[in-house]
DNA sequence: TTGTGTTTTATTGCCTCC
DNA sequence: GGAGGCAATAAAACACAA
């Protein structure tokens, strides 16, 4: 930036109370006015009375100066302008002015400056919220992990349990005719380990996101570990919804079915495109 | 008092819209 | 093409600690 730049004119400077800086923004493109040290020394007080502030012989003897602070009679009202409506009309920008004793280019320079005040705060805001919301998917996240990995080792633990019984059975059931089709009580232990693992170390199996290749199991309701048999032991899908409306917070829950599914199907662009559209 | 960081006022250049 | 908006920036004004 152009570091003699005019920021003010003495002798344009007796019509308002501030220095001046003309309508069009070729009017202060023009040449340059340097003030000495002494003249800084005779820097009015930042708040002056609006008595002061409008007295022409003041200016006549405080000349020149260089920037200068608007009042706080002057702040608020522009405030609540802009409280009001952010952007700046010609004709209210022209009655401001006239109403606040400014030049219109400062009236419009204050609302260009506020909305990019504005604008910053708003971004922190939005920041915060943001963070604050990463970190709690990513500590209900965590928890979920755990949980994941102590049902893990349960499910672990009790086929070893199973296993002995498993054989006895085979002896038995070697001395009987067939069962019939479809009979529970001859679906091996060893095949509901599996089938449980699958389920508690697959994707669909924390998320509410539609798993196509098994949403019959996910969503049925029909948990391999009955809540007869384990209570307080909640399927995988049931838990982290409960858990989510707990919340009651979109955002949040929208996160936690895309972190769960994206924990998984990292290659399916169905997440991926979830995300993106969301963002 | 002085150095330093923050806020406010103003400028410049670019972009968009009519 | 002019008006107005915005981002980046300068510089004055101010706050505050050492």
């Amino acid at each position: 930036m152009d570091s003699g730049r005019l920021f003010f004119d003495p002798s344009a400077c007796h019509g308002g109370n501030m220095l001046f800086l003309g309508n069009a923004d070729n009017v202060f493109r023009g040449g340059a006015t340097m003030m000495s040290m002494d003249e800084s020394s005779k820097r009015r007080p930042f708040f002056s009375s609006p008595d002061e502030l409008f007295d022409e012989e003041y200016y006549d003897e405080q000349l020149p100066e260089k920037k200068r602070r608007l009042t706080p009679e002057q702040v608020h009202l522009l405030e609540k302008s802009f409280e009001a409506e952010n952007k700046l009309e010609p004709e209210r920008k022209t009655q401001l002015a006239k109403k606040l004793g400014l030049q219109p280019r400062q009236v419009a320079v204050w609302f260009q400056n506020r909305r990019a005040r504005w604008k910053t705060k708003q971004l922190e805001r939005d920041y915060d919220l943001l963070k604050s919301s990463h970190d709690s998917l990513l500590s209900s996240y965590d928890s979920l992990v755990k949980e994941n990995e102590k049902l893990k080792s349960e499910v672990v633990s009790l086929t070893e349990k199973l296993q002995p019984k498993e054989v006895a059975g085979a002896a038995i059931s070697a001395q009987k005719p067939d069962p019939l089709p479809g009979d529970i009580t001859h679906v091996s232990a060893l095949q509901l380990s599996v089938k449980a693992e699958d389920r508690l170390s697959s994707g669909s199996g924390g998320s509410a996101v539609v798993d196509e290749d098994g949403p019959q199991l996910v969503d049925s309701g029909n948990s391999y570990f009955p809540s007869d048999n384990y209570p307080g032991c909640v399927a995988p899908v049931d838990g982290v919804q409960s858990e989510e409306d707990d919340r009651s917070d979109d955002a949040r829950s929208y996160f936690s079915d895309v972190f769960a599914a994206a924990e998984h199907q990292q290659q399916q662009e169905e997440v991926s495109l979830g995300w993106w559209v969301w963002a």
